[in-house]
DNA sequence: AAATAAGCTG
């Protein structure tokens, strides 16, 4: 399941961006220095003008907005509600709002409570901000009964209400019932929506990866009157970006920019950077971080860093990324758990964990708090570097932190004492997993069936294949690759073919892996035709090839010394621009020392070879 | 005179 990329136009991408971001730092100093034009001074004085603004204009804020502390709510509150007669409403609502702005949700509600208790009139402000804290709760179902007491009170809720509402079903994933309320709004003319309602029904689309729906709803909008803003825009092109339709979301970039004439944001660009960062299309990264730089009401924020230095660590580039966060740094931009999380999980992919743990230690210092993220790449990391000992000290270390280990945790430690060949820990560990309420998703399972197959218990794999049966946990493509490998490395040929041949009757289609996995099985054990009809009609079932399956098929012919075929083989290689692997090269040699191989081969041979094979002696 | 919204973990 792992990937590893080279990329050589990384390191030159690199350059590029840090020399982007360096010149453009250069750049904005001389701005306040005296040697400048007449429109620059211009410039800077807006700057200053528009950093007085941000302070001197706006009104001060009330002690309710303030609150900084939850416990200092808590006495303001209790002051207030002693006070006679009773501050106002918009007091109360002040301080609502500041709980629930600190993410206190529960305690803002608690407050709301109190607060109608001792019979401080309820309006449509508290209403919604009461409202605004069920949802977050995701208790969007008490939003609703508290809704309903509006309607009692005679509050009418306005726009704001539902908009809210609506963000809540969202957030629970429930996108029927959205649409529902959706509708209903405007069938009955409950309010009218604005463009957040429309924005926040976008966003549902989106996220259950209805793209197109969405794009046709920033249309409708845009008929009925209500002008689609950059956030509209910047949901879809995010949802595009993530979905790597990354030419359907600069299309609608363009049409944002050139047709409508509204300007790109900072989160625009952010999700394009990182849709090209998640196709490694580096040159375009630049390019794009450049156009950035260059307008100057845009600069690059926390997540736009962040997503670089994700990018350099997935590449394991981490010396790259290290030096983002250096330039972040300089800019004024502080770095967070979410850019520390990137780095020590690049160090921990790269088997680095020494320093992987001290920059885990190191984060206390600076003021942040790790959370599971954090631990679960700790984790990963001493599994995959077979120290099971620490994995585990790690994974404790979670619950003693007051933590929850989440799935991926699970998942993550499962692989890890599999691998380690603990498989009644393991199993132990399962059981604690749903015993902690966690449901096993199908990337555990697929943990779990390859921990089986990896410690010769295809037979207990298979059975809880067959357990599971039609559940959409077997309904993967990989599941069948897993157990088909597992099957052929015991010898199980015929177990192996059986589930190949189920794949299509199961209304799925195998793919390059599970080709490749089945040619090396009937290799193996010297089935060298049907491996050959096999490879055949891989184009045909439009999943043609890969270097993987020459390599698989050469090693094949090479062990029952089918010369022709390797030397047929070795042609089309050579056509189609693919590289022999480090065992096949071995054999290639042994063969080649035998002098089993035509001496024109040898040449052939050479520049098959990717250079990194030569450098390293095997 | 107070309020709603879209970007990272295996």
């Amino acid at each position: 399941m792992m990937m590893i990329r080279t990329n050589s136009h990384l390191h030159h991408a690199f350059f590029k961006l840090t020399g982007i971001l360096i010149t453009n730092s250069l750049t904005t100093t001389p701005l306040s220095s005296s040697r400048l034009g007449l429109e620059s001074t211009l410039l800077a004085s807006l700057l200053h003008s528009t950093s007085f603004s941000n302070n001197g204009d706006r009104r001060l804020l009330s002690r309710y907005q303030k609150v900084t502390k939850l416990d200092d709510a808590f006495n303001l509150f209790d002051e207030m509600i002693q006070r006679k007669p009773l501050p106002s409403a918009v007091k109360f609502t002040q301080l609502l709002n500041a709980v629930a702005k600190m993410k206190h949700f529960s305690c803002s509600l608690d407050l709301f409570k109190q607060m109608c208790a001792i019979g401080v009139p309820v309006d449509k402000y508290s209403m919604s901000i009461a409202i605004k804290c069920c949802c977050h709760l995701y208790r969007t179902n008490d939003g609703f009964a508290l809704l309903a007491s509006c309607f009692r009170r005679a509050v009418v809720p306005n726009v704001f209400v539902f908009n809210t509402l609506l963000d809540g079903l969202i957030l629970e994933d429930r996108i029927v019932d959205a649409e529902r309320l959706f509708k209903k709004l405007i069938k009955h003319k409950l309010c009218e929506p604005d463009v957040v309602t429309y924005n926040t029904v976008i966003k549902g689309l989106c996220k259950f990866g209805n793209n197109d729906i969405a794009i046709g709803l920033l249309r409708l909008m845009d008929e009925r009157g209500c002008k689609p803003n950059v956030v509209a825009y910047n949901t879809i092109i995010d949802s595009l970006c993530k979905d790597k339709m990354i030419e359907d979301a600069f299309k609608l970039f363009d049409e944002m920019v050139f047709a409508k004439g509204i300007q790109p944001d900072v989160i625009t660009y952010t999700s394009l950077i990182y849709g090209l960062c998640n196709l490694c299309r580096w040159d375009e990264v630049s390019k794009l971080l450049k156009e950035m730089e260059e307008d100057v009401r845009i600069s690059p924020n926390i997540q736009t860093f962040s997503i670089l230095v994700d990018a350099f660590c997935k590449e394991g580039k981490v010396h790259e990324a290290e030096a983002v966060i250096d330039i972040m740094v300089e800019r004024g931009v502080v770095p967070n758990i979410v850019t520390y999380n990137s780095l020590i999980d690049g160090y921990c992919l790269r088997g680095e964990m020494t320093k992987a743990k001290s920059i885990f230690d190191s984060l206390t210092s600076k003021g942040l708090v790790p959370n599971v993220v954090t631990y679960n790449s700790l984790v990963n990391g001493y599994c995959k570097s077979l120290k099971i000992e620490e994995a585990m000290h790690m994974f404790h270390e979670i619950t003693i932190k007051g933590l929850k280990p989440n799935i991926v945790t699970y998942s993550t430690m499962l692989q890890g004492l599999f691998r380690v060949g603990r498989c009644g820990d393991a199993r132990k560990l399962f059981d604690e997993m749903r015993a902690a309420g966690q449901i096993p998703d199908e990337y555990t399972y697929g943990v779990i069936l390859n921990g089986l197959c990896n410690n010769h218990q295809v037979e207990v794999a298979l059975s809880l294949f067959h357990m599971v049966g039609d559940s959409k946990l077997n309904s993967h493509i990989v599941v069948y690759n897993i157990l088909i490998e597992g099957a052929s490395k015991c010898g199980e040929l015929d177990t192996a073919k059986t589930l190949f041949h189920d794949i299509t009757l199961k209304g799925l289609q195998p793919n390059v892996r599970t080709f490749n996995i089945m040619i090396s099985g009937l290799c193996r054990e010297g089935q060298l035709k049907e491996a050959k009809l096999l490879f055949h009609k891989m184009d045909e079932s439009g999943c043609p090839p890969d270097s993987v399956t020459y390599n698989v098929l050469l090693q094949g012919y090479l062990k029952n010394q089918n010369y022709d075929d390797v030397e047929m083989l070795l042609h089309e290689m050579d056509g189609r621009g693919y590289s022999i692997d480090a065992s096949t090269l071995s054999l290639l040699i042994h063969q080649i020392a035998a002098g089993s191989l035509d001496k024109s081969m040898v040449q052939l041979i050479g520049r098959l070879v990717p250079k990194e094979l030569m450098d390293t002696p095997a």
